[in-house]
Formats: C-alpha cells, structure tokens, sequence
DNA sequence: GTGAAAGCGCTAACAT
DNA sequence: ATGTTAGCGCTTTCAC
C-alpha cells in the first residue's frame, strides 16, 4: 500500500465531521470533547495515519515534546555524545533532533543555528562544545565541553584536570621523565585544563618541564602532525609523548612510524577521549576515558530537568556536572627502554 | 555580551524602517530590492545576528536547504551513517536535521516521523533501515538498507550476499567445516541476503548444512544470546559461528568466554557491519566491512541528485547503490584445532 | 522598489 | 461540547 505522508489536521476535521480545533484538542488530549467525538476522530487518525507537524506545532505552542541537539558535524565525539543522549532519552517520552551543519565548522555555528531555531522546535537545546555560552533564550540550553570558561549556562564537562594528571602517572609509572605533550588549542577550557594537569604531575613528580617538550595543535590530526614532528626531532628526543586527544594522539603515532621509531618500543604514546577509533589504530592507543557517551546522558538528564522543573531556571548558580574520567591502557605505551 | 537568540523578521523590518517582505527579499536574495535598502538591511541583520527560522519557513515555502534524516535511534550503526552523511553534506550547501525516536523503534516509526515532518522541515529525507518503504511523498526519499524488499523508493545498501559468502569461505579456509550461523530477523532484507551468502558458500564447498547449526536472532546482543547458547551446547558443537551482524558476534563471544571456551582457540568468530565497536571487544572480532559510512555519503549523493534534478524523479526504475563489502580480518578467527 | 495581506498547519483564547 | 478566529514567522502574490 502506498502511503500518503501529507495528512493535515483539515483533512481528518472534514473525514471526521467536526472542526479542526476539536482534532486538535483530542490529539492533546484536552478536556471537553465527548466520547463517541473521540472515537470518531481517533478512528479517522489511524485510517489516515495522520501525525501533527511538529514544525506547525512549535510554531504555535511552545511544546513539542522534543529535545535539540546542535553540533557543528557529525565525527567520532559528537557521534559518542548522541548515542549517550539518545540512549538517555529512551527513557523520558521526548524525541530526538540533532541540528548540524555540514562540518563547516566556523567559529559561532551554534549562534546560527540557535538562531534558525528561533526558539522553535524543541523544548529544550544541548550545545555540543560550542565557542558561544552567553545565550538568551526562552527555553533552557545546557552546553556540553564548552569551549570557553565563564559561562552563565549550565555545563555538562569531564575531569579533563584529573585524567590529564592520571596519563601523566601511568607514563611517569612507566618510568618515563622526558615526556612530550601536544597540546589543544589555548583557548578551549578542555584543553587548558589537560595541560594543567599534565603539569601538575610532573610537578608532583618533580620533575622539571623543558619548555620545548610542550608543543600546541588543534585538537585535530592534521594540526597535530607538526607539533608531533616537533617533538620526535628533538636532539633529546622524549621517551613518551601524552597528547591532548585522541586524534592528534594518533597523529603522533603516525609521524613516529613515518620517522621510523616503533610505538610503543621507541616511543610510548598516550591520547585522551577514549573515541572509538583510539581502540582501532595499530598500536591501540592508552587513553583517558572520558565516557562521551555518558556526558551525553549527563546533559540530557540535567536538560529534563530544566524543561520539567522550569522554576530551578533562575537559580544563583547554573548546575555543573562533571563526569569521572579514568585510565584505559592498551598497548600505545610500555616501560621506558633502558 | 548575552546574545538574544530570538530576533525575528519583524524586529529586522522594524529597525531598518522597512517591510518585512523587503526583509525577506534581502535574506532570499530575490530582485527588486535597492542597493541602499540591502546594504541597510544587511547591516541590521548583522548586529542583530539575525537568521530565518527553519521552522517558520518551511511552513510557507517548499524550500530550505536541509536534508532530514530519519533514524528509530542512535546506535553504532546509524551514527556511522550519519557520520558518512555529514562528510558528504559538507560539500554542498545543505545543512542536516536528523529526527530520531527514544530507541524505541517499534515498528513503523517511519511512517510516523515522516508524517510529523508533514513535508516541512527538509527538502529530501533519507529512512535508515526503514521497515515501510510505500511512501507517497512530495519531497524525494531514499531508503538506506530497508527491511523489506520491492521499493518502490531509491535504495542505498551493500553488498550482503557477497560480504556473508566472503566472511564464510575466510572460515573453510582456516579449516572449518562445522560452522554455526546466528540468522538476523527473517523478514529483513539484509538478514536474508546474509543468510543466503552463508549456505551458497557452504555448498559451493560441498558441505552439506546442519539444521541445528542455524539459529535465529535479531540483530541485537540480547536477541543473540539464546542462539549462541544453544550453538555452544551442541552435542557436537561448531567450531566456528558467523554471525549476521556485529552485536549478535560480540554476544556470541561473550557467551563463549561465559562457558569456559577461548575464543579464538576453542572457537572462531565472524561478524558482520564492521562497527567501531567489534574492533574494541576482546578479541578483536573478524568482521565483513559494509562501509557504513560510504553507505551515509551515497544516500546523501543520490538524495541531493534527486532535489536537484526533479526530473529524474519520474524515471521508471528507481535508482539502487550498492557499496560492496570487504573482510576484515582482526583476532577472532584462526585455524581450527586438530 | 516597496508594502499590505493571504496563508502554510497548528494551538489557544474566545464564542456559542 | 464544539466552532470561530487570531496569530506563531515566514514567503509570496498582488497592489501601488
């Protein structure tokens, strides 16, 4: 049977014989329609198979029943974080839209999509790492890993601090003293924090940081490969590199091989996001686990929340949660060659 | 700076002392309008940070330069599709709304999403694993790996018979002649292309198939796990089980290790879709790769195809893209004991 | 070159 | 208990 996906509210109004505002009220299930009305309507609905636009919906009521996700792409992390929160809203009555733009990326995406939402659509809105968190909306927004400090919005992150200082161990573990890091982006307050901690282990170790064994990418492969370049040229070359995330980790291993040295034999590597594809590369990378998923589940929780508690909205303090972070060794790093 | 994410057409209008049609012209880029007036309402739309809401528009006009994508839920499988869907999309113009359900997936949930959008919202929808495939809409669909046959819809899937043929002779190669084989749902097209490429390739080898060595699931681990456990106790057990996708192995696995058998010592093991996740079970599981991805970028190349050429819509056949598959081999297969 | 007004599908306030 | 109507933000005739 072919099947007609355009179906309005009319069409069902004149098949069933009343209004359309009566359709209305018993798709809603509101009050003061009688029974055999009822009947009569719910039974034209499923011949026809006739579901509300959404779109008409939150044009004019501000319920939708739906929960915004607005990421810059689609890739390894905001893949993890939707299968979290889809995970998460299995649970709740809501449905799922996710907003992405084609990867593009510019600086400000989520003012722009925020912007074409219009406050529509959806009840609620999660920002994944967004670079803007000063939003004024009528519907909560709760940003997940965001990208600048300071924000008035509530905030879902990892113990970027904390996994940062656990890598570190595991190498110094390892016996490792002369240790590259590849950095994120200064501006990013994950970054930042994983650098901090990096430090801070070393320091707890006392162990002096040669300036130059630090080196900044952009938390991308292709922004990684100089840095990583870098490092492994050094006179002193050091016996272990901890980069800031996974894929400028796998970068580091890449550039290793091409300069000929074996990982983890020449040189023990440590990422950090734990994405699926840390577990793919060869060697499989010793990470930090900072369970995407679970921040995902994290936001959409905290977000709920918001929607179904909109009197904890204007509270002092907007909430913070922070999801645990924790070693996952696999076979990037080993004892450091004698 | 707090940012107002609610601007609408009228606050432009209002500020530039102009009409919101005049407004509208400047967004839609339409003739008629005077270089002053655009340059004054450009200038407005910028401070304000003005963008049209998708909602509103898509209410009024046919067109909005996003591609919509249904899923029932966000699990590996769809999430590296729409990892593959966002890479393509990065190209063109189109910007990517997707709608998912709470993982409820029950039956027909297509239907539904599709008639929530009620032809608003995007401008081509692709239906991933989609169990209706008769839908009669105005805005082109493509049916990404459909449960059913005889589509009327264009179809986008791999090559399934080839890939279970593949995954099988690789298990007669290592000398297994036992095989057991965990079936997916029977009424999904995939599942039986899968099912066929096992026993074509058994009987091209002249092995005559063992009833008892073929059991049913559906595709997910805990659907997986009688089978596997009925496999396993096999008076005269497999020495090698295919299974018809990558969650049914990795449940086979987890019940082999469950019953004191090593895989892949004791017991071979190949699965099917080549997830992140079947390189990160322990061992790492030989896998048929159907490209998940490809399939995400090809359902988003014929779909803009079809929004861009009207025309080609009306064609007798529609089109069908089969991506073929490879073998993966990772740690879950060797020869079989003597 | 620009504005007024209709209408997309729907909900909600107001009538009856 | 049900219908009529305004209007959400926008595009698109149709006037002027």
């Amino acid at each position: 049977m072919t099947w007609d996906a355009r179906v309005t509210i009319g069409d069902v109004a004149a098949r069933a014989g009343v209004s359309i505002a009566t359709v209305s009220r018993v798709v809603n299930g509101r009050y003061g329609v009688s029974a055999p009305t009822i009947e009569r309507v719910r039974t034209v609905i499923d011949e026809l198979g006739y579901e509300s636009s959404i779109v008409a919906r939150s044009l004019r009521s501000q319920h939708t029943n739906v929960i915004g996700i607005l990421v810059s792409g689609i890739e390894p992390f905001s893949a993890e974080l939707l299968k979290g929160a889809s995970r998460a809203l299995a649970d709740t009555g809501y449905e799922l839209v996710v907003y992405s733009g084609g990867m593009s990326g510019h600086e400000g995406w989520e003012r722009k999509y925020l912007s074409r939402l219009n406050g529509t659509l959806a009840d609620g809105i999660i920002l994944v790492t967004p670079t803007v968190v000063q939003v004024n909306t009528t519907h909560p927004v709760v940003a997940v890993d965001p990208h600048v400090g300071g924000s008035t919005l509530p905030v879902v992150d990892a113990e970027n601090l904390e996994g940062a200082r656990l890598a570190t161990r595991h190498l110094l573990g390892l016996g490792h003293t002369r240790i590259g890091f590849v950095a994120g982006r200064h501006d990013l307050v994950s970054a930042q924090r994983r650098e901090e901690g990096f430090r801070m282990a070393l320091a707890d170790a006392g162990i002096e940081l040669d300036p130059e064994l630090v080196q900044r990418g952009a938390f991308t492969e292709a922004t990684a490969e100089a840095p990583a370049r870098t490092l492994l040229s050094l006179a002193d070359r050091p016996t272990a590199i901890f980069a800031a995330n996974d894929l400028s980790a796998i970068q580091v291993v890449r550039s290793a091989l091409e300069l000929g040295l074996s990982v983890p034999d020449d040189l023990s590597v440590v990422g950090f996001d734990n994405i699926p594809e840390s577990a793919l590369v060869d060697p499989p990378l010793t990470t930090v686990d900072q369970s995407i998923q679970r921040l995902g589940e994290a936001a959409v929780d905290v977000l709920v929340g918001l929607i179904e508690r909109p009197e904890r909205r204007g509270e002092h303090a907007p909430v913070h949660v922070t999801i645990p972070t924790r070693l996952v060794v696999r076979r990037s790093t080993r004892e450091v060659s004698t």
